[in-house]
DNA sequence: CTCCGTGCAAAAGGTTTGCACTGGT
DNA sequence: ACCAGTGCAAACCTTTTGCACGGAG
């Protein structure tokens, strides 16, 4: 499947979903929705807006937050638990994992067929009605166990 | 084991590890720990010093955060990832999970008894090197299931 | 006595809000 | 034509930084 299959099967989704839900099919959720999707990193809403305002005159920033958190609500798009107290956006909406390195912080990702699955308790007392999960892995990335050269990275 | 003495287990271990890293042991260090000790919630630097500013007379909010910071780094903290953009701290430092609630963002504990263990992929081709894990349950709290009345909370 | 840690004020981000206007439906 | 969605500016809130003072070691 190619990625180019996939982004306009999940812009299709979208589209979809607005309409059951009655909202707007505007340019700015089109666009944002495919940059999002296209980026492999976790990006903020300010790199968002760095990365379509060429193709949005005019774009506001206060619309990419608007926009994004649409997206997070109709379910196309996840955010991203990072500590540096920024939120982040996922264009990747199936089960994943991450990698949070405690050197540099990167958060990398990982498949989640590659983790063994966790069958959800109970959490019977708590009356918790369970959905999904994702597993946040702490640890040391490779180039931070590298004997301290030449280890820099863009913060993800 | 009283939750007291458990209380000042954990400042001995703060004050040997302050020792052994040559860190000035201050009151406000000591009380910070106390309070996010004390405190089950998972509070954000700002409930902190509003928790033990009468007690300590003339803090700086700048000190709470600078504290957090060092408990944090010193081991004795963690920081939890909750997808408002504002970082929280927790005084638990045993491995556990959490469950959010997609409803009204409520995180709640769970005890890493209640779920079966993960055995930590070998994230072999990434070279990352895992240390420790953490599950982020994702679903429906026990109060958002009620047909929609009496369901505030103070944010948590 | 020497610094590390603190307090204060100010700056720096990130995110939200109010309001008028515009563009989807 | 109506109303949701956008743009703009300003407000807001959290977090960081620079600097001088004071207290821990």
């Amino acid at each position: 499947m190619s990625a180019s299959f996939e982004a306009s099967r999940r812009m299709a989704e979208f589209e979809r979903e607005c309409r059951r839900r009655g909202l707007s099919l505007t340019v700015q959720r089109r666009v944002i929705l495919e940059e999002l999707i296209a980026r492999r990193d976790h990006p903020t809403a300010d790199q968002i807006y760095e990365g379509v305002k060429g193709r949005l005159p005019g774009l506001s920033r206060t619309t990419v937050y608007r926009v994004l958190e649409t997206l997070v609500e109709v379910g196309v798009a996840h955010k991203v638990l990072h500590h540096d107290a920024v939120v982040r956006f996922d264009g990747v909406t199936e089960r994943h994992h991450h990698l949070i390195c405690l050197e540099c912080d990167r958060l990398i990702d990982l498949e989640d067929s590659l983790v063994p699955d966790v069958h959800p308790p109970d959490a019977g007392p708590t009356g918790f009605s369970i959905r999904d999960y994702s597993i946040t892995f702490t640890g040391i990335c490779a180039s931070c166990q590298q004997p301290a050269e030449r280890r820099r990275w863009q913060s993800n």
